[in-house]
RNA sequence: GGGCGAUUAGCUCAGUUGGUUAGAGCACCUGCCUUACACGCAGGGGGUCGGAGGUUCAAGUCCUCUAUCGCCCA
């Protein structure tokens, strides 16, 4: 056989992508039952963001799982999906393009749209926008979809989905159709935690804490009819003045006791509030007696709530202040001239414009200020994509009821195995830490819609409490492009007609169905039988409490199922200096140079070191070190093969395993199989693949392959020359097996070479059996079950002889002398023409007695 | 402030249910171009396992405290 001098990565990649493409090797095979099945629920990697090594990283884990479970016989169904709705991407049209979505502007057919267009936005119509989603969102999954088909992942391309495609949409608008009769979600105005630059509600789940300089500002309120003149209060937040409603302190501080019952009067706008004592009130923050704003944070809505409090809200949408005018109902003000003189300067400023002018008017007033401002620094909430802080809004919004069901969603999580373990405590303790119930609306575009009209009466008011529903066979619907059933368009907007919902459903309301998108669902319920619970969720860690808390939530809500048996928890590829990577540092790696640089296989290496869920620092090394094991096996597998190519493999059968020393490299390669299995089934692929390297590199290549070299050139097909070539071609065969899952290209072309036409094998090393202990059966054990470890320590010790005496390796020795225990020379003694050929020994004496440290003394004579 | 995790050779990491002189790769040093591989082979130096205490015949491996770092949550 004619093979080629160097391994090529690209070539021999390319060669095998096809292949596989042509053959539908990862098709799953829906006649085969549930049992036989292996079933994984990919997250599908947000489009928009931009690729990284940490995405070669987790999905090639996803990959060593799959392809063992593939080899042990396993039908697979592995989709992928891609995430493309929802903000990232609607933000990178925005830039990319340079435009903004206005919902009034008309739409424009054929619309051409440059790139990179200097000059003010331009305001498109919703259409236009998302006519730009859908086609960046195309070419950013064609990034992903050719870096994970250089990668050599798995999929079964056949069930490829996107989560704004015609399926998701329909199956997302299910959920929800299917969740609101279930009485699982309803609407409530009410204030929500609002970006004021996406101007959209968000859930807690997307909130992040930032930590922010701030100051608190001392203020002097009046008293009404107190026997003092004010009260000091310090806040945070001087612009939330004229929203203020209330003053609390804590009931038992002696400080404000007297004041209780009283009514304080808010400096500059002179408005008239309640002192009230209530136990949150915290005297050791501030002066110890807060005002409560609509709405400064959360505990000013529990406060609002609790003591029924008016509403006055001065943030708008957009973040900035709404014209507001005193002296008209709900706006009280002892002296609204003066209230209405200072808010003019306020109205329509930013949150921060409108905090520092507010501190200047006070700065200038008299006997508001009552000492310096205190610096301070304080952790404040932001929408995690987002850039400014968040305000609480109140609006109308449609809500998934969550958080009387934390006990039964804890439940659920720990019927789910988390690996590593103490994952499972991070969806717990955010279960646990839940507040508000899932926020499932959003006041954006580029989503699934929210599938509902609203009767509009004859007064031209919507009416959100009469909800039109759509028939559920005619999902996905769009409510402004559609008209509910009993109406036509002619209708929409109109009195005594409809009104569609203008909201689109929360990307994690989407993502959260992976299962249920893959599965069909109630489209095809034997198909979802037959996948549903999944096998596993690989994921990474930072999304336990949005992916996979969504998932299980959804699953339980809607058929009181976990979504999956097992989670596996990648960890993060952290830079050299175990920093995150992310855009903003600057220290993201590209991942397609690499594969160019070390190939496919060196890349996967490089993920398969990593252990489940812990983070690892970026370190090149590795692929080095991957490359270099790719070299070897292709060397070896040249080697290994031309020293039993040609000989008939008929002859080559387990029964032709007679001598001592291929018997005992059996014998050590039992328990690797043993071990790399059972790593395998508990996920553990680098334990898995650290014992196989090690076998292959130390073992069979270093030890057994020199040992047998010199049989193997034996001219005639003597029965040492084919116990030594029948061993070769079985280990190295169950060798090239157990590195498939991580090096699939490579092991493919050995495959091919040599193995692909076996009987009891199949043409492709994926779809061939992981080796078990019943190939090995009919082979006999060796005389002494510590042979192989014996022969190496009589070779080491010559070998060291040898490099102290700074001879070659094939240098003669005249003289070895072994001295080991008698039933373990006895086994040695088999060995000993094999140890003499490889290390050109003259004579080898093996003498019984007590080898004192370690298994033999050796004595060598150069 | 609470929770979780990490801390092992210069670097990146392994160390199974606690048990002989703590391992690998890289880097370094010394040899060897041994008819698969110099992207190789052989050999070598180098850690007492963040710190303190405890349990045990025996601890990197269990317990307590503590330091540093990271993540998550308030």
């Amino acid at each position: 056989m004619e093979l080629p001098k160097d391994y090529q990565p690209a070539e021999v990649e390319t060669r095998w992508r096809e292949q596989w493409k042509t053959d539908r090797l990862y098709a799953w095979d829906p006649s085969r039952g549930r049992d036989e099945t292996f079933v994984v629920d990919t997250p599908p990697p947000t489009v928009s963001g931009s690729l990284h090594v940490g995405h070669m990283f987790s999905y090639s884990h996803q990959d060593f799982v799959v392809r063992y479970q593939r080899m042990r016989g396993r039908n697979i169904f592995f989709p992928i999906g891609w995430d493309d709705n929802g903000l990232p991407t609607e933000r990178r049209v925005q830039n990319l393009y340079n435009v903004k979505c206005e919902p009034h502007v008309h739409s424009v057919m054929g619309l051409k749209f440059e790139r990179g267009r200097k000059g003010d936005p331009l305001s498109i119509s919703r259409t236009n926008f998302i006519e730009l989603c859908n086609l960046v969102t195309k070419e950013d999954e064609e990034a992903f979809r050719h870096l994970w088909t250089r990668l050599g992942l798995s999929y079964d391309w056949e069930q490829e989905y996107a989560t704004i495609d015609e399926h998701c949409r329909r199956i997302s608008q299910w959920s929800f159709l299917d969740l609101l009769q279930k009485g699982e979600i309803y609407q409530a105005e009410r204030p929500v935690m609002w970006d004021v630059d996406f101007r959209t509600a968000i859930a807690q789940a997307e909130v992040a804490d930032k930590e922010k300089h701030s100051a608190f500002h001392y203020l002097r309120f009046g008293i009404e009819n107190g026997d003092r003149d004010y009260v000091v209060i310090a806040t945070t937040r001087p612009e939330l003045l004229a929203a203020c409603v209330a003053v609390l302190a804590h009931p038992e501080d002696d400080r404000y006791r007297s004041l209780f019952g009283k009514r304080a009067i808010t400096p500059l706008f002179h408005v008239p509030v309640p002192i009230m004592a209530d136990p949150l009130a915290d005297p050791e923050k501030g002066t110890g007696i807060v005002m409560v704003c609509t709405f400064g944070d959360q505990t000013d809505v529990d406060w609002w709530r609790k003591y029924d409090l008016p509403l006055r809200q001065v943030i708008g949408r957009d973040g900035r202040l709404l014209p507001i005018k005193f002296g008209s109902p709900g706006w009280e003000s002892v002296n609204a001239e003066t209230a209405n003189r200072v808010y003019a300067q306020l109205h329509n400023l930013t949150v921060n414009q409108a905090q520092r002018k507010t501190v200047e008017i006070a700065e200038s007033a008299d006997g508001v200020i009552d000492r310096p401002k205190q610096e301070v620094t304080h952790a404040v909430k932001f929408f995690e994509k987002g850039d400014r802080p968040l305000e609480l809004i109140p609006t109308r919004q449609w809500f998934s009821r969550i958080l009387d069901k934390k006990e039964a969603l804890i439940e659920q999580g720990r019927k789910i195995e988390w690996h590593p373990a103490h994952m499972s405590l991070r969806y717990e303790h955010w279960v646990e830490g839940l507040n508000q119930d899932w926020c499932l609306s959003r006041q954006r575009f580029f989503g699934v819609p929210i599938p509902v009209w609203y009767r509009i009466d004859e007064e031209g008011k919507t009416r959100y409490d009469q909800i039109l529903l759509p028939d559920t066979t005619s999902l996905p619907i769009d409510p402004l492009d559609d008209a509910p059933p009993g109406f036509d368009e002619s209708r929409r907007d109109k009195p005594g007609g409809f009104a569609g919902d203008p909201d689109v459903l929360d990307t994690w309301a989407t993502s959260s169905l992976t299962p249920q998108i893959a599965t069909h669902w109630y489209r095809d319920p034997d198909r979802h039988r037959k996948l549903f619970p999944m096998d596993i969720r690989p994921q990474s860690h930072e999304i336990i409490r949005t992916w996979a808390f969504y998932t299980i939530v959804k699953a339980y809500l809607h058929e009181r199922e976990i979504p999956w048996k097992n989670v596996v928890i990648s960890g993060w590829i952290l830079d050299p200096d175990r920093k995150k990577m992310s855009k903003s540092h600057g220290n993201v790696v590209t991942p397609e140079p690499l594969i160019d640089q070390f190939g496919a296989d060196a890349v996967r290496y490089w993920a398969a070191r990593a252990r489940l869920g812990v983070d690892t620092a970026y370190d090149e090394q590795v692929f080095k070190v991957g490359k270099r094991l790719c070299t070897k096996l292709f060397n070896a597998s040249k080697f290994a093969i031309g020293r039993f190519d040609g000989i008939d493999p008929a002859k080559l059968s387990p029964d032709k395993i007679v001598r001592e020393t291929d018997r005992a490299v059996i014998q050590e390669l039992r328990p690797l199989i043993q071990r790399a299995t059972a790593a395998f089934n508990e996920f553990d692929y680098a334990q898995a693949l650290q014992l196989t390297e090690e076998f292959f590199w130390s073992t069979f290549c270093d030890n057994y392959l020199e040992l047998a070299k010199p049989r193997t050139y034996e001219e005639a097909l003597s029965e040492g020359r084919l116990s030594a070539a029948a061993t070769l071609r079985l280990v190295h065969r169950a060798l090239v097996r157990m590195l498939a899952p991580y090096l699939p290209y490579l092991t493919e072309e050995v495959w091919h070479w040599c193995y692909a036409e076996d009987p009891d094998m199949h043409a492709s090393v994926h779809r061939s059996l992981w080796p078990t202990l019943d190939e090995f059966n009919a082979i006999s054990e060796p005389q002494h079950p510590n042979t192989f470890p014996l022969t190496v320590a009589v070779l080491d010790a010559v070998r060291k002889s040898k490099a102290e005496a700074n001879l070659s390796m094939k240098a003669e020795v005249k003289q070895v002398t072994v001295t080991a225990k008698a039933n373990e020379v006895a086994a040695l003694r088999q060995i000993a023409a094999d140890i003499q050929g490889m290390l050109h020994i003259q004579s080898l004496e093996l003498s019984e007695g007590e080898p004192g440290t370690g298994l033999a003394a050796v004595n060598t004579a150069l």
